[in-house]
DNA sequence: CGCTCTATTGATAAACCTCAAATACAGTGG
DNA sequence: CCACTGTATTTGAGGTTTATCAATAGAGCG
């Protein structure tokens, strides 16, 4: 196995591992599963048992829950660097959501076991990990307060501009998201319905400020965006 | 008691501290100062530097979300055994929120020296802290999902038997709320406004659900606000 | 080149917010 | 104990946002 992490430019380093040294990594890296999942596999589900830890190297996890009611809402993406189902480390406890892979994606997997044997050699982990937590947790209330205050307009820009920071890349024609984004995934991600988003994605386009296809959106003018989501 | 209902994890007493040693705990709490506030003072405010880590004794803290336009959020009530202010223990980051006693409060706090200090002696302590950390990211996200998908009705009622559960005390009369909650909170804390909440809980007093005053809240049929709450 | 999945657009309706005005209540100081 | 005052609450009317439903068009794939 590679013990070796390419990381996109965006993410130099896991914050999972700061603090710890080079060669710790590579031996705590080893001491995991390097899987690589296609597009559209289910890493786990919703309701089942927490039994692994992933780390994210390449392509990115939709975290997405389900309602009872059969509606989805998306929690957030998972990209190269980051690791998610933490409650793993803890218990056999219910997993809160579902993840699935968005294009191809590696991943690497630790069982329980080997979490709580790392993370008493390198307590630090804990550390990160509470980090980590914290970290999403100001970021989803910040969502929930969103959803409460603002208009569905202003959530989509704000969204579209959050997942442009985490995953695009530049060119002529602007500012392209890197992966297959349709408008049904903007609206779980905003607690809208499609219809809805594809008039507002419709209405930019008219305005040009983005420039979008079938699952595929490229932002040509940021700065209008981010003027409606600040000023609403 | 046949009127009575089973709640999914039953609150425990300081889960901060589980795992720990009796004497090493009264260590610890000696390591920090307590401190009493009365009703309604503000223990600390969103966009401050944090410093200090609180636990709550007594009483109750209400944590709040402002937004730009001056529209609150209440993120959740810390109660008797939590702590609050966590991202205190890394940096002097801003705070994500504001805490505001609601009644007569005794916390005891700790600087982040102390923080690190104590987490260097009790390593559990910082996967106690992770532990709640996901545990509060898992109940953000269930409100977040149900805000989205959810009537107001139905998010009213959760968020009574989520307080109730916590908070409250029987009499002959009901169960009853054990602090000061007007319809403004539960609006807060449901993503509505006062007069959405009004209304209903007008409505379910004609039905006898419940039985209010000027901010006084107690519950007489649980049973229908569960099934309200589970089938919408 | 048809098949399937995604997106667009229009019409309609429901849920909920906003604003206004009246009323109830708790605490306070005489 | 009572009137007073500042909040909290109730209720109605009207408007807005956004969801829902239906029908059509477009894109990509084998």
């Amino acid at each position: 196995m590679k013990n070796q992490i390419n990381f996109p430019e965006t993410f130099t380093r896991s914050d999972f591992f700061s603090g710890i040294d080079e060669h710790e990594v590579s031996a705590i890296i080893r001491s995991g599963h390097q899987v690589v999942f296609k597009s559209g596999s289910t890493l786990f589900r919703q309701g089942m048992p927490a039994r692994k830890l992933y780390l994210v190297e390449k392509g990115r996890l939709k975290l997405s829950k389900l309602h009872r009611d059969g509606k989805e809402i998306i929690v957030r993406y998972i990209n190269p660097g980051q690791i998610t189902a933490a409650v793993a480390a803890f218990s056999e406890k219910e997993l809160p959501a579902t993840a699935q892979t968005v294009g191809s994606t590696e991943v690497i997997e630790w069982t329980r076991e080997s979490i709580l044997r790392i993370m008493g050699k390198y307590p630090r982990l804990a550390i990160n990990m509470l980090h980590a937590a914290l970290e999403r947790l100001d970021d989803i209330q910040n969502r929930y307060l969103e959803l409460t205050v603002e208009r569905v307009e202003q959530r989509v820009a704000r969204a579209l501009l959050r997942i442009m920071k985490q995953s695009s890349h530049k060119t002529e024609e602007g500012i392209h998201i890197d992966f297959r984004l349709s408008r049904q995934n903007l609206a779980d991600y905003t607690g809208t319905t499609l219809f809805t988003v594809s008039r507002i994605l419709s209405d930019w386009e008219r305005k040009g400020w983005i420039s979008s296809g079938r699952e595929r959106i490229a932002v040509t003018d940021p700065h209008a965006l981010v003027t409606l989501a600040e000023t609403g």
